[in-house]
DNA sequence: CCTAGTCCACTGGTCAGACCAGTCGGCGCA
DNA sequence: TGCGCCGACTGGTCTGACCAGTGGACTAGG
């Protein structure tokens, strides 16, 4: 018996789907760049020459990916939004979805990816990202006695150079990432956190400890202290039945 | 003047919308598992209260997500496809809570998503992507005659093809990262393995079997490989005491 | 001249109903 | 028993309609 042909499962490529590779291709080859506009969905139909159901269902797919907004009586149209990769926004629009029910596991994430930064910066580090870091630690005592909308700022800019120094940017995106979307969900509570000047001195103590954990490349001790630093900034704003998950993650 | 509130942009929510959080909410719940399937479309307008397009557009942000998979003419109904972002989720939590970043654990997360990855990869997958596959495999052997850098760049666009076919952005991110992280802990011994050529040639080999169960429809047996070969090439990287669990995991 | 109000063309969101090409189970015929 | 046809479904697409918003043009009143 000869050897019998591997066929292969076909499939149909659905109206919206071409519709869909259209946009994105446009997108990839700069014809279409973020801040532009869409024609609107009756005039889409009459370019595609498909019903405005599939103009809408390629839209939908669209939206979801991160590519386009749509904004109801908007003459302009639908918003061609910025976006580095289509997978970065998608996890973005996903992630600002979900409810405070998974907010711990959002920080849970987070602990885990920013613990990974440090244990990987600890590594890489040169002594003029060290300078750097202790900059930041200075830029991060004075904001506090600025507001704590200085502090988190500055806070932000420690959390991004460690990042850097991990030289991996998918760290890095994925770092901010999340790191934007918990301080969305939580920013009015922290904001009116009445006792944040102790915790704001509490939290640059912490990273104190991480960057001099840092200087003697004990990576795994500086991913420890950051994870801890982590859990106290934000265990407030979790159930208490979550938080022993949280807490969990700090040791290892 | 007193200080003036900080009001946060208020945006309608769309019908189509609510019918994708209550889809991803019994997922979540475990009303709802892999496998399984949603009631047709028509029924869905009678259970949801709207309109067929209303209903279909949801259906198109749930398959972009990975969520469900619709085949025309199917008596059964629109599929819910295993690993979709928010059971991916839990499973990130669940072993990020056991232990987290020492390298076995981070190379057991790899040997999960990217088998994840596989399996519904396999199921996805049009012939023009298993061409594509195959365009890899012959792209790394042609890299082992260059060097390891070559054949690591070549193995890094196999993986991440897998993850683009598997059409869920979830994996695609946390795949990048972890491998990204696992890389830069153990690049310098890898670089020094000095009988790498007979590695590279097991690692095609088995790159190679996974295609094959790809071709084939086998998306268990092709994890199951993934997962095998992912041990192999890692597995000196880790104290003998930790090799014992990551080989359970080889397993499903 | 500027402002405030009205209007209107247009947007996206949703709806109802229709047709088609597939898919699959079952019935009946050979 | 095996096979082919049929019919009741499925999802994909289309048409045409209505509605609540949006924002620009226009206009009346200062």
């Amino acid at each position: 018996m000869t050897k019998s042909p591997k066929f292969e499962p076909v499939q149909p490529v659905r109206a919206y789907q071409r519709i869909v590779e259209q946009v994105e291709d446009a997108l990839a080859r700069g014809d279409l760049v973020p801040g532009q506009r869409l024609p609107s969905e009756r005039e889409l139909v009459a370019q595609f020459e498909v019903s405005r159901s599939t103009v809408r269902e390629a839209l939908r797919v669209l939206e979801s990916n991160g590519v386009v907004r749509s904004r109801p009586g908007d003459p302009n149209g639908p918003e061609i939004l910025p976006f580095s990769s289509s997978a970065l926004r998608k996890q973005v629009a996903r992630l600002a979805r979900v409810d405070e029910l998974t907010l711990s596991e959002l920080i849970g994430f987070r602990m885990i990816m920013d613990g990974a930064a440090i244990q990987v910066a600890s590594r890489l580090r040169t002594p003029e990202e060290l300078d750097d870091l202790e900059a930041t630690l200075v830029a991060m005592r004075d904001a506090i006695d600025v507001d704590f909308a200085a502090f988190s700022e500055a806070d932000l800019a420690f959390h991004e150079l460690i990042a850097r120094i991990s030289r991996n940017s998918l760290i890095q995106t994925c770092n901010e990432v999340v790191r934007g979307v918990v301080l969305g969900l939580i920013a009015d509570k922290v904001a009116h956190a009445a006792n944040s000047r102790a915790l704001m001195l509490e939290s640059l103590h912490h990273h104190a400890e991480v960057v001099d954990a840092i200087r003697t490349g004990n990576g795994h001790a500086a991913a420890r202290i950051a994870r801890q630093n982590m859990f106290d900034y934000y265990a407030g704003y979790v159930p208490d039945s979550e938080q022993e998950t949280l807490r969990a993650l700090i040791e290892d």
